[in-house]
DNA sequence: TGCAGTGTTGCTTC
DNA sequence: CGAAGCAACACTGC
């Protein structure tokens, strides 16, 4: 579910939420999402009493720093969600004590939640149980192949156009799938690579290395745009993300050719948005105006 | 009923 | 050996 904008939207939640809290309980009906350390009871232990510093975020990971130099990582991938609040349980079900946008649906898959020393909680629900939870020596994290091999951050300001060309030019394949590789560029993932081909008016199909000096500007420039605007409207919502309160975003105003298929390109009105497969999974673009 | 799905990984094949 | 392709993860909703 969540690309950058999404997963940085619900870091500035917790970070507004959670900092200072320590961790005081564990719940969880589906162990399976504690990757890290392997038990789950020594994952439970490890995290007690441990106090957030900070959260942050790099690529689709929510990190969450604590005391006695450990940190909490959080994947959501396709359709965790990360809450804050306070819950009860009614017959074997998670209740929000609060009413509005946590609804019951989304408290219906909480499958990991952490009690704080205030009393207040923060909830992974997900229906699919793909999200994963590692705790981790913070050092040892910053240290690890899997986070050192990420590519750079697209809304980066050291992130300039040479470095992006840079990156660019040392891969090939279709510009769709580079797009969404987390060790060529962070962050992006289906919705945002179709939107910011379609700014840049690129086919998706197009190999990256035949891209010319000028495309790549203006997809560098598209992807920027798009990302920063999923940040400034809290995420797409089109599917079910939510944020840390379950409200929804507001980026489905700007939304030109994700799920889309079949509706006229709202630019050159000349021709009706595509869905083709790129890399088993869906692209939307308009065969106008990103002519291959 | 069947299939697609916001992501990533790891196995297989070439 | 590297790259590419694809299943797997597990479940909901259209």
């Amino acid at each position: 579910m969540p690309e950058l904008p999404e997963v940085e939207t619900t870091v500035r939640g917790l970070n507004a939420k959670i900092r200072n809290r320590i961790f005081v309980g564990l719940w969880s009906d589906w162990k399976k999402t504690v990757k890290k350390p392997r038990s789950f009871a020594q994952f439970e232990k490890e995290l007690h009493g441990k106090k957030v510093q900070r959260v942050w975020r790099r690529a689709k990971n929510v990190i969450i720093d604590l005391s006695e130099g450990y940190s909490l990582l959080i994947h959501q991938k396709m359709a965790g969600h990360l809450l804050v609040g306070r819950w009860h349980q009614e017959s074997g079900r998670w209740i929000s004590d609060e009413r509005g946008p946590l609804d019951e649906k989304i408290n219906l898959y909480i499958h990991l939640l952490f009690t704080f020393d205030d009393g207040s909680m923060m909830a992974l629900s997900d229906y699919r149980k793909f999200a994963k939870a590692e705790l981790w020596k913070t050092d040892e994290l910053l240290r690890s192949p899997e986070f050192i091999q990420l590519g750079p951050e697209p809304l980066d300001k050291q992130f300039t156009v040479e470095k992006f060309e840079t990156v660019f030019h040392r891969k090939r394949g279709k510009v769709k799938q580079v797009l969404m590789d987390p060790y060529v560029i962070a962050g992006i993932g289906n919705i945002y690579s179709s939107e910011a081909l379609w700014w840049a008016k690129i086919n998706p199909f197009k190999d990256v290395s035949q891209l010319s000096k000028k495309e790549l500007a203006w997809l560098y420039t598209a992807v920027q745009k798009v990302l920063a605007a999923g940040v400034k409207l809290r995420g797409e919502s089109f599917a079910d993300y939510r944020d840390v309160h379950g409200k929804k975003g507001e980026f489905d105003t700007e939304r030109k050719v994700y799920k889309r298929e079949g509706e006229l390109c709202s630019r050159c009105k000349r021709a009706k948005i595509l869905r083709v497969k790129i890399g088993g999974r869906s692209a939307f673009y308009c065969p106008y105006c990103q002519k291959a």
